[in-house]
DNA sequence: GTCGTTATTCGATATTCATCGAACTATGAG
DNA sequence: CTCATAGTTCGATGAATATCGAATAACGAC
């Protein structure tokens, strides 16, 4: 019993953390970039349609990984960034191809 | 093509302020005794499930009403409070039913 | 009208968040 | 090793958010 509440907070904690991740013009912007590439983008690539500083970007990747919602792949110099799919469908099924 | 991207900012306005709405662990609360109770509650048994002040709770009722994730019913002295199912099956397909 | 109940609003405060430019790190090329 | 490229981290700052208690509002009962 106890431990059901706990788990359920633990989940909600994480939940409470995704939807501060998505509650942000930019990261939607930059999640639904990579949701209709339906591929793997550079950083660069993405932060070009945002019209930010490129700390201000890097700032946007980092709370989406954080959370679970990105994946990152280096290679060389450039980094690669990808939709974490699992996280999606679990907390939030059926979002992406609302967006 | 201007009117398209209009209208998905404005959507996407939407969404993140949905988004910040759900981004917060009372309200989230708030919405799992409503969905579970699947009834129409008052604002006081609801409240009584949070451990904060009454001028707080408001205030988060507040939130959730402003982005149309809950109605409010008005009868005599208390207020109903019920999810708006619409807004959820809308932006946030499937979640309710993940909680 | 006054009283009790239920809920909202107000003013203050502490915390968190988004943004920037500058400094820094990491990696490969030459 | 030096240079160039791609990203990240740091420090500062202004804006937004969560919280409280006190004051206010809405309503029915009496």
């Amino acid at each position: 019993m106890d431990i059901e509440i706990n788990q359920q907070n633990q989940e909600d904690q994480q939940r409470v953390a995704i939807f501060k991740a998505l509650a942000d013009d930019n990261r939607l912007r930059i999640i639904r970039v990579l949701y209709q590439a339906q591929r793997e983008m550079t950083c660069g690539e993405v932060g070009a349609q945002l019209n930010i500083s490129k700390s201000t970007v890097s700032y946007h990747f980092k709370a989406l990984r954080l959370v679970g919602l990105t994946n990152t792949r280096r290679e060389a110099q450039t980094k690669y960034l990808s939709l974490q799919r699992a996280t999606f469908d679990h907390f939030l099924p059926g979002f992406l191809d609302s967006l």
